[in-house]
DNA sequence: GCGCTACGCTGCCATTTCGGCAGCACTCGG
DNA sequence: CCGAGTGCTGCCGAAATGGCAGCGTAGCGC
């Protein structure tokens, strides 16, 4: 339905170069100069500043270009929210999280989602913290399932869960069997860290930061699949949130206690979807999925063995 | 820019009618019919139920309808945007108003920008209150300005100005040395009265109707204009918010006394926009110079000739 | 019933637009 | 100096777009 051009502009912005632009579209590079030329005289002033290495787009560029995506993303969303008239949830969902919600919870709802809605694709990433704000409001991805942060703005939160940061051990670790732990507990044994601002949310490094024990990791990775090997293997306690590790703490080969600092005992994950935004059918169902989820392991994420502490909030 | 159906597919949703819609686009109506059977055949689903005497939207058609406009307006807004960029503000402002504002107060405002900013057009509309939400929401105007009715959602007050409905009638009227008046004590008089609901809002005609005071009108009008002759002849006294009768009161023409009612006194006017949408630049000048306007008519507004009262408030 | 009108739709054709190919002018890095 | 990258431009065939005339049908007035 919508002109080639907006498709055309996009990718040229996005590859920053016409010929590259071209060839990602499989079309020639003379026609995309074309429509981009005969695109410019239309609204009369220079989208592109050229240059010898390529295009970049200019003020008035990066405005028809936010113009261009909005409207291919509402796109798709009518195309959605008409085809699921018909009764067949169809469309793209498109979700940024967590390295371990994506490895282990995003799975499953994919999973379950496929069988009912074999139309609904889906796209899911990683995505570095400091990027959050911008893909979401962007409109590159429909909702995000991430720690809140709450100098993010122009998100809104659509359900959170508590969850807990605690120790991850074996069960035969001399601390597996405490209730909760200080930070200065655990700071006798070999401790697994994670390096990188990246998953851990910024309120935890800072807590981590403050709490003055001066835990001297043995092993540092940002690799969650690592961490999960070399706990696993008893070189050491690992700070996490339990999410990542539901399935190995539900069969007892690791063990989660939380810790008793109160930052990191209420640390939060959120369904977050940009404000101002309409989501399509398919979008709304898989956030119901992991709202489901989430509550499902609501006692897990908090206290893992133990008795049930609370559930979902608003 | 836009795929030229865009614009077929609204025109024959507005005339619910493939000719009709060709007319009004100039263009033969084959080619009309054909975009919309190639648009309903690349969606999957029909867009319009056709019957002898036209064509009328179906579900998908109006979901996709409203993708459609919305992408137009956007894409008027981003224009005027890039134009502002520039320098020059750009673009059409579309305000949706009442009768007597459209007379007196705008277009001192359309004559303000004129100057200022040739190339920006206007469309002004007197409106239905019944309609209001709708012409709002819909976005096919920028901006209100209209009595407050708590009652309309979807929309934001960007500013409010407090007025007070009182009687108007000429210097020389038996009443017109009072400070405030009742109900009561104009009913001894002959009144001049609008009909309508319309040029009323919900709110005074709740408060007229409870009043009790049986005012029995010797005129009924539903027209402005002629309300003004028939008070200015000395036919009555009317009761409306002095705005459309601003320069007369200036003029010592005309008097306006406040109406001792609280529900009539607290009366407001405001200057309504749609939530969830941006703003073209040309529309925020509009909007800062009707603001501008109100405020300095503040005095007026609440107590023509006496002492001043307030200010605008947020 | 019989025109008349208005509706959506369909062949056929001219015109416009779009895309592919090859090539130009240019700049940068080796 | 040369090769590889850039944006841009003629030229030409192909595809889309719009105009015209006409078909079939349904409602309305006489």
């Amino acid at each position: 339905m919508h002109a080639a051009v907006l498709r055309y502009f996009d990718h040229v912005a996005r590859q920053g170069s016409i010929r590259k632009a071209a060839e990602s579209l499989s079309i020639a590079s003379s026609a995309v100069n074309r429509q981009i030329l005969r695109l410019e005289d239309e609204i009369g002033v220079p989208l592109f500043e050229r240059s010898r290495s390529g295009v970049r787009p200019t003020a008035a560029g990066e405005l028809l270009l936010r113009h261009v995506r909005e409207t291919q993303n509402e796109f798709q969303r009518a195309r959605a929210e008409i085809a699921s008239l018909g009764g067949t949830v169809s469309g793209t969902v498109r979700i940024i999280s967590l390295e371990s919600v994506v490895a282990r919870v995003l799975p499953q709802i994919v999973a379950e989602m496929a069988t009912r809605h074999p139309r609904v694709s889906f796209t899911v990433l990683t995505i570095h913290p400091s990027e959050v704000a911008d893909a979401l409001r962007s409109g590159d991805s429909d909702f995000g399932v991430l720690f809140i942060d709450n100098r993010v703005s122009g998100v809104e939160i659509v359900a959170e869960f508590p969850t807990t940061v605690g120790a991850l051990m074996r069960p035969d670790h001399p601390l597996a069997g405490a209730r909760t732990l200080t930070l200065t507990e655990c700071a006798r044994h070999p401790v697994v860290m994670l390096n990188d601002r990246w998953l851990l949310d910024p309120i935890m490094a800072a807590e981590f930061a403050e709490s003055g024990a001066r835990l001297t990791p043995r092993i540092v990775s940002n690799s969650i699949e690592f961490m999960r090997q070399t706990i696993s293997r008893g070189l050491g306690i690992g700070f996490v949130s339990p999410i990542g590790f539901l399935d190995e703490i539900r069969r007892g080969e690791l063990v989660h206690v939380p810790l008793a600092e109160p930052g990191l005992a209420s640390s939060r994950i959120g369904i977050l979807v940009p404000r101002q935004r309409r989501l399509s059918p398919p979008a709304r169902l898989a956030i119901n999925h992991v709202q489901k989820h989430f509550n499902e392991f609501g006692r897990l994420l908090t206290a893992p063995d133990r008795g049930p502490k609370r559930r979902r909030r608003r």
